[in-house]
DNA sequence: CTGAAAGCGCTTACAG
DNA sequence: CTGAAAGCGCTTACAG
């Protein structure tokens, strides 16, 4: 590949003239700037980011780590991100972390290594863990990650907001028995909708029954066991919150078999999930408009580096879409 | 952060020597090595990529250019490529083209600025454009497009077959007037998509009918809008094969709408896919494996980077998945 | 407006 | 076994 010093060796000039040309910083003849220009289509030239990095110190790539990127959650971060970034000329490396937090932090190590401008982390991470993080002094925005306190960006949806709002539309629905799938005891996350599925029974009146919640671990197969021990129950509900859409999946699953009426809110609002049929009542995510969020928020980290910024919070609703599941008298085929 | 001064420095010795013991090379004595380590740890040193890159030449990490991760057909191809090549310690930019020459130029170039070591492009790429990329001397890999007697490596699946397994599984099931909702006609998949479609009835001696062939664009909507277009035809067909799950997703909107008991094949095999109702029977492609097999021969045409070593060109097979939506006496609810 | 020189943080022969 | 020195390809003051 070509390097400056080619294309300052054809012009006949020295390199630091070249550098300027790129860079378009200081006064250059207009006649110097044609040619070198030329010297630069010629020989293909581009120059090495590299050797750039090493003495600005910048790289101009981000980190993106999120769970997994087969979840359907995470694709439309990924490319809101993707999108946002590279109006301003970054790169996004991706990374796997399958929500454990060695490989997070493995992948984290690796990104500092590559001396990314800043790094988004998307997923659960527990409380102490996430010191090891904001401690290195790069810019970096964490997503449904709770860090109230903490000195970190965040960008958060409102999840007991999201338990609330679904398992109120239940009720006023006329259902009177609700059952809730929950995500693993130790996720933050799931304990915020679980908070707000108790705020409406307490809203409600509605006596809590312990026996009716069940512990997911956010993927579909948990669901449909969680959906048959409910179904097992001596006193089964008339309708569930689950807590993510890849339950509600498995609920479906072992509700079509049964062609049973109880009613069904689920939680995300994953892409296709509209096309499933019953089509499921879910508690939607602006998950396009966290991954933007999440990277204007960086790139303003990134540009003031220098001068102490207030960390960002964001907290955004979710909003409630109503199809079929939940319907009272809905129609189902 | 820290650099190998400073942990020479804090060693009393030479960074040649933190060098050698940071990279394994070269006889180290056992107690100058353990000073070193200790002093690394001590310092929470990591070492600089851009600087290593610079007198390597490699960077450890290569671009993965897809249309878009979030169809549905991406992230399978992502998460292959990420398991397989950070085992060897890479990592992965991602970068969507949709499908747009110019946006696939433009991050095929960035990516060579910042000295990628390789370079997995997934899309269709017409013939012409094809040369663009390989002449660059790096490492390449191409899914899904047709590079015979070209100088890359390439991973693709056997569309024509898949689309004969397709619509031979439709006849053998008693189906005799069959329609196709194909991809682009600039689209060689979806031409040859379209040619093992024309197999099957040669084949079977069933006269072609080229009003039955509609074309679509791979998405949702056009292939609503196809479907739609078939059930105005004044003699409409008894069964469809679906150039691709997406488009089957409008297909089968408007059928259930209908109560049709027209038969349907897919094509892919898309995530999720499977929790639809009525469940599409799909011609599956081994999407994870295919990321693996271009990451593994990506991986290869690294490290042989001298040697001339002969281009790649894997022809994967698609299987047919036989569920509900493709069986004459299937019980549509 | 332009060039020489130092330096970014490493690796790699070459001496010793 | 270890160190001094050159060099990877750039950018950035500093002179001129």
């Amino acid at each position: 590949m070509a390097t400056m010093k080619d294309v300052a060796k054809l012009c006949g000039i020295s390199i630091s003239t070249v550098s300027r040309v790129i860079n378009n910083s200081g006064y250059v003849n207009k006649e110097t700037e044609e040619k070198v220009k030329a010297a630069i289509e010629k020989l293909n030239f581009s120059p090495n980011q590299a050797a750039r990095s090493l003495v600005n110190g910048d790289t101009k790539t981000i980190g993106l780590i999120i769970p997994d990127i087969s979840n359907p959650f995470f694709p439309a971060i990924a490319r809101a991100v993707e999108d946002t970034l590279q109006e301003e000329k970054y790169s996004i490396i991706v990374c796997n972390s399958d929500n454990d937090i060695l490989k997070l932090s493995k992948h984290f190590k690796t990104l500092k290594q590559k001396s990314v401008d800043g790094i988004i982390i998307a997923g659960e991470i527990k409380r102490n863990h996430i010191q090891e993080f904001t401690e290195q002094n790069l810019p970096l925005v964490m997503i449904d990650v709770n860090t109230d306190s903490l000195p970190v960006n965040s960008v958060r949806t409102d999840n007991r907001f999201g338990g609330n709002i679904a398992t109120n539309h239940l009720i006023e629905q006329g259902f009177s028995r609700i059952a809730h799938i929950r995500g693993p005891l130790d996720s933050s996350t799931a304990e915020d909708r679980y908070k707000g599925y108790l705020d409406s029974l307490k809203e409600f009146g509605i006596l809590y029954d312990p026996t009716l919640v069940q512990i997911g671990d956010f993927h579909e197969e948990s669901g449909y066991n969680a959906m048959l021990r409910l179904l097992a129950h001596s006193n089964p509900p008339d309708a569930v919150f689950v807590a993510n859409d890849l339950m509600a999946l498995g609920v479906l699953e072992v509700l079509s078999k049964n062609k049973s009426q109880i009613g069904i809110v689920g939680y995300d609002d994953i892409p296709f999930i509209k096309y499933l049929n019953p089509k499921l009542t879910t508690v939607k995510q602006p998950i396009y408009d966290i991954g933007i969020k999440a990277a204007q928020i960086l790139l303003k980290t990134i540009n003031n580096s220098s001068e102490t910024v207030d960390f960002v919070k964001e907290l955004m609703k979710p909003e409630l879409i109503i199809r079929q599941t939940s319907l009272r008298e809905k129609v189902r085929k």
